[in-house]
DNA sequence: AACGGAACCTGAAAGC
DNA sequence: TGCTTTCAGGTTCCGT
């Protein structure tokens, strides 16, 4: 279930298997990620072209194709692509099949609610042109973030996960910044935004936590942490009772906008403008 | 216009 | 043991 970081590795192993290779077998079962899409229509444009450029922007990967077609992605909560053998059949939960001379590339999302994009030519989406700045391939402007944040009375956890306020940050990534900048989840972003220093804690805190898991999860083919026998790499993320990893208190479980967010409430402060949250220590993560 | 909640799916874990 | 409930990191749509 991704996330910036996770889609950004997946961009990186699709440029690496795919990138300047024609696609020499398209294979697009029905199913609900091609979203109305005629699955023939899809294979017939993409069969024979050679994959040029792949780009992320947020959550969406965009593959351009020679001939001006261009194909977006998006992993939804469970989608995956991964490398297998040519001579492999279907994967469990397999959507689609891109076969190169080399290698066989395939997308897997058994909860179907990850998305395969075509426009033939290259026409814009929609999804990707609403995104907000990207933390990675713009960084994080900490004065335009305040002005961002200023404009709404959400809670400064669900202004995260806006997509227009900032491309790819979701459900753990804005748990685990909030609580290295030591922010109570449920401050209204309004509030926050008035206190600059806070601002710009928070944005290093989502670079640091964004670059923290990007490390951490590197590689061929990821985990996510919701899969069973998966390890847990992050600090609160899924630790609600758990001790702190800064301060020990007991981590809290809320929910919020229908999802959970785990904080710690000793040292996460509910007020801006206001130092403290109780928590003297210090310790790099 | 902005916000909250339900809907969209399947599978695993927890609860009874 | 087996059935039921809850939960899961995504977006979108609908009603207020």
């Amino acid at each position: 279930m991704p996330e910036l970081p996770e889609v950004e590795i997946a961009t990186r192993n699709l440029r690496s298997w795919l990138a300047g290779e024609r696609l020499t077998r398209v294979e697009l079962p029905s199913s609900r990620v091609l979203r109305g899409v005629a699955p023939e229509a899809l294979s017939k444009l993409l069969a024979g072209k050679r994959v040029e450029t792949l780009e992320r922007r947020g959550k969406w990967i965009r593959l351009a194709l020679s001939g001006g077609a261009v194909l977006h992605s998006h992993l939804g909560m469970t989608g995956k692509w991964v490398l297998r053998d040519r001579s492999d059949g279907p994967q469990k939960y397999e959507r689609a099949r891109f076969d190169t001379r080399r290698r066989s590339v395939r997308y897997l999302d058994p909860r179907l609610f990850g998305r395969l994009l075509a426009s033939p030519h290259g026409e814009p989406l929609a999804a990707w042109d609403a995104l907000g700045p990207d933390p990675l391939v713009d960084g994080i402007d900490a004065r335009v973030l305040g002005a961002t944040l200023a404009r709404t009375r959400r809670s400064i956890k669900e202004a995260l996960m806006d997509q227009s306020v900032l491309a790819g940050v979701g459900n753990i990534q804005a748990a685990e910044a909030l609580w290295r900048a030591r922010i109570h989840p449920q401050l209204a972003a309004d509030r926050l935004a008035r206190d600059p220093a806070a601002v710009r804690s928070l944005a290093r805190a989502i670079l640091a936590s964004i670059e923290f898991t990007l490390r951490d999860e590197a590689g061929p083919e990821i985990t996510y942490v919701e899969e069973p026998g998966a390890r847990n790499p992050f600090k609160v993320y899924g630790r609600a009772g758990e001790p702190c990893p800064r301060c020990s208190a007991s981590l809290k479980r809320i929910v919020q906008g229908g999802r959970s967010t785990v904080f710690c409430a000793r040292c996460q402060r509910r007020s801006a403008l206001t130092s403290g949250g109780g928590c003297a220590t210090r310790r790099r993560t």
